[in-house]
This record gives C-alpha cells, structure tokens and sequence, in this order.
DNA sequence: GCGATTTAGCGTCAGGTTTA
DNA sequence: TAAACCTGACGCTAAATCGC
C-alpha cells in the first residue's frame, strides 16, 4: 500500500509555512486514502513551537519577533490585529479542541494514523499521541519524552475542522475547531500580518511564563495557587495558541499539551489532595517571605497580595492592599502607619514605574522629531536649491530678452542709415551717367533682403551673444 | 586592585488632589 | 471630611563605571 507521508528531515531550508503546509497535505492525503496509515516526521520549524523548555520559550520569542518586524512593515497589520483580538477571544471557548489535539505533530516521532470511511461523510483517525507521564518540575527536561502513549479519536470532517476525543481523559472533552477561525488566524500567518500590539501580548505572556520556568520548584508550586497566576497561565494559553495557530495551525495541539502539562506539573488545587498541598505551599510562601528583611517582605506581599491569604497577617495585608476603608477604624495609630507605609511603598513603585515609562516615551519622541527635523532640514535645502536656479534662470531670461531688445533697435537704425547712404549713392550715379547702373555693395545690403534674415536668426535661434555679433558686424559694414 | 563617582532603585516624608 | 491616592524631594544602598 502506498502511503502519503511527509518527512522533512532531509529539507533544513524547509520554512514553517511550507512545513505546515506538507503536513496538512499529507494529512488530507490519508484522510482520503481511507484506510491507510501515514507517517508525518518533522525536523524543524513546528517543533520550536513546544514551550517545554527555556530554549523553547527562546525559539518561540524569536519566531514572534520575527512576526513583528514583518507586521510592522505592513499596515494591514492594524485590522489583522484586530481581527486576531477576535479570533483570540473566541479560541478561549475553543481551547479544549487543540488541547485534546495534543500529539498530532511531535518533533522527531512518527504519527500512525489509520482512517475509517463514515456514513456521516466524516472520517475517523486513531492516533498513537506521545504524552508526558512523569511530573517533574524540572523546566529545563523535555515535557515529550519517553512517554508511553495514549490512544485518542480524532474525526476529521468536510470542512477540515478536527474533532479530537481523548479516551483517556474525559469522554466528553471532544470540542471543535471553528474553520473559520482555523482560515483567518492561518490566513494571516501565511501573509505574516501580525500587529505590533498582538505582538506586544504574547511578548508579555511569554515574559510570565519565563519567570515562572525561572522559578525552583518550591516556588513554582506557590506560584501556580495564585488565582492570578492562574489566570495569567490562562491568558497565556489563549493567546500563545493563537500565536502558534498564526505560525503552525497544526502544532498548536502540542503547544497547547505542553502548557497544560506545564500546569498539571505543579499541584493542583481544586484536587482532592489540594488542601493539605495548599498548607504546605502556604508555609513555603510564608518561610520566603519571613527569610527576606521586612520592607521587602511587605513590598513581596504587595507585588502579590492574594500569596498566603490564608493567614490573620495576610487578610490584613490583602484588606490594606485592596483599599478597604473600614478596615483602618479599629486599628492603632502604629497599625495605621504601617499600612500608610505600605501602601505608599506601593505607590512609590507605581510613580516611579510611571515615570520611567513617561521618560522612555520622550526619549523616543525626542528621537523620532529629531529625525524628522533633519529630514526637513533636507528638504528644505532642497527647495532653496531649486528656487535659486530658477530666480537664476529668470534674471537671464530678463537680460536676454533686453538684449534682444537692443539688438533691434541697432539693427533698425542701421537699416534706416544704409538706405539713405543707398539713396544718396544713387542720385550721384544718375547724374554723373554712370555706366553700371546697380552697386554691388548697395545690393549686398538691400534692406528688403538682409533685414528679415537677421531678425529671424536672432530670434529663432536663441543665441543672443552670436546674434549680436552678427547683426553688429552686418550694421557696421553697412554703415 | 582600590577609592571616587555615577547610576538605578528603594523607602520614607510631605503636601496637594481625589474619592467615598 | 477622613482616607486614599499621587508625586516631588530626600537619603540610603548596591552595582556599575571611571581614573589612578
């Protein structure tokens, strides 16, 4: 049986667009074989996709800056971003779908698939996915390694939307992929129109998501009970998908499963267990910030007021931090100016945090007018240039068109002076009976026939100082 | 290498402004 | 109107830089 397969190691120039592409193509291939199993191997760009790693985390920062620059060359960048924030909102009620998808595409592993005509003109694929089965905290190990796999439905439809359902989770986790956002977030990456601004949020989800694989695992484990982390890992996931689905609309699915397993990695609270492990994270928290001085702790707790709300200390802490009026009328005046402080430490950073940014933008719109203004400096000598050749060009058409003017008022007194000469000339010759009755020189200057020539001459050709020499030397002969 | 200087960040105070 | 907020000013500390 021959079987449509797509292996891109031999292919180091291979782009990510055309990766994906490949793969969606052989993937199409297999469906419609029916009933082959088709082997995907891919080398390169989707597996920089997985955020298992720091220098994963790397792959995908360079790959978004890449993005970036390619928006910011290109104004439909704006209502791409706009339509992206869209298709990022809608992904969050979406997100099940690509995280049931997790294992279509792995680096370096081969994909069995077999399909299955339906009557319902679906075709069902079993997939072997590759997942992660150890739980260490360790960033820096490989989250798809080693790992025994598991068996998943997956149904591919008319419209190319996929349906994952993964047996060994929960049954009724299978979600869709909506075509259309699967079509215009892939339609965007295939023209590179990704705003600055869509850029900024995954820059921002990709800086969290940094510090939080920077952290050791005691801090990990605190880290990931915060409700705001948990919301940041949330935010993170929507928008990072939306990335990768702009990138590699097919290894989304694995980013989306390295992310879930970056969660499931630490404890979860909502478990059962979750109680005596959210004691134990609580007195992590608490010995961090009993081990650092106490301006410092204060100014941690503010960073992150929901840490350790479980204490007398902290709900203190929280009430003075979220700005509860009320909370201040039973307490001492030492009380009152140890939140005073803490709260004006708070705003201290914020000020400051303010300013800086406020300062950055005025460096920058000082650079930017600077720039400007040379560039207008520019063009202005530029225009100087052009308006001293042209006032040049009018003040010798000025003095061309006066010496023309005197030219003709020579030659016009010259004429008048040869014709009398002329006449004079001949009333001699009539009384003196002169045998040849016509002079040559009289002739050579008959007004009736050298007069026009020269004016045309002067005035056709332009040339005022060879006109002028002429008519003159013409003038004086005939004087 | 070492002391002097610069720079950046922080905590605190004070005073004006805003808010409930 | 008290509490909260905002921000300039001041002093302190640590790191970086510079000159010898």
């Amino acid at each position: 049986m021959t079987l449509p397969s797509y292996d891109d190691s031999n292919l180091p120039t291979t782009t990510m667009a055309e990766e994906v592409n490949a793969v969606n193509a052989a993937i199409v291939a297999a469906v419609a074989a029916g009933d082959s199993t088709a082997s995907f191997t891919t080398q390169h760009h989707l597996d920089a996709l997985r955020i298992d790693s720091l220098e994963a985390i790397e792959n995908l920062v360079s790959a978004s800056a890449r993005l970036k620059r390619a928006a910011e060359d290109d104004e439909e960048a704006i209502e791409d971003s706009v339509k992206l924030r869209k298709l990022q909102e809608d992904l969050n009620n979406n997100t099940n779908a690509a995280a049931q998808a997790s294992g279509i595409i792995s680096n370096n592993s081969s994909l069995n698939a077999s399909a299955h005509n339906s009557p319902s003109h679906t075709t069902s694929v079993e997939v072997q996915i590759p997942t992660v089965a150890s739980e260490d905290t360790n960033m820096d190990a490989p989250l798809v390694e080693e790992a025994a796999p598991i068996t998943a439905e997956t149904t591919i439809t008319e419209s190319t939307s996929v349906v994952v359902k993964d047996t060994t989770t929960t049954a009724d986790a299978a979600a869709r992929v909506s075509p259309a956002i699967h079509e215009a977030i892939t339609s965007a990456a295939k023209t590179n129109h990704l705003s600055a601004t869509f850029h900024s949020s995954i820059m921002a989800d990709l800086e969290r998501i940094h510090q939080v694989a920077k952290m050791d695992p005691a801090q990990m484990a605190s880290f990931s009970t915060n409700p705001n982390n948990q919301a940041t890992l949330e935010q993170l996931t929507s928008s990072a998908l939306a990335s990768a689905l702009a990138q590699s609309p097919l290894a989304v699915s694995t980013l989306h499963s390295n992310l879930q397993q970056l969660q499931h990695s630490t404890p979860q609270p909502e478990t059962t267990t979750a109680t005596t492990t959210q004691q134990q994270q609580d007195a992590a928290v608490q010995g961090i910030i009993a081990s650092i001085p106490v301006t410092t702790a204060a100014s941690a707790v503010a960073a992150e007021p929901d840490a350790g709300n479980d204490s007398a200390s902290s709900q203190d802490e929280d009430e003075t931090l979220s700005g509860k009026r009320t909370s201040s009328r039973n307490m001492t005046n030492d009380e009152r100016r140890q939140r005073r402080l803490l709260r004006n430490r708070v705003a201290a950073k914020e000020c400051r945090k303010k300013k800086k940014a406020y300062v950055n933008e005025l460096q920058d719109t000082c650079a930017r007018l600077q720039e400007e203004n040379a560039r207008l400096l520019r063009e202005n000598e530029e225009l100087n240039a052009k308006i001293t050749l042209g006032a040049m060009r009018i003040d010798e058409n000025v003095r061309l068109i006066k010496e023309v003017e005197e030219l003709n008022a020579k030659l016009t007194l010259g004429v008048m002076t040869v014709g009398a000469a002329a006449h004079a000339h001949a009333h001699v010759h009539e009384h003196e009976h002169v045998q040849d009755p016509v002079d040559v020189s009289v002739a050579e200057v008959s007004p009736k026939e050298d007069q026009p020539d020269v004016v045309v001459a002067v005035e056709e050709t332009q040339q005022p100082q060879v006109g002028a020499q002429e008519v003159e030397g013409i003038a004086t002969e005939a004087v």
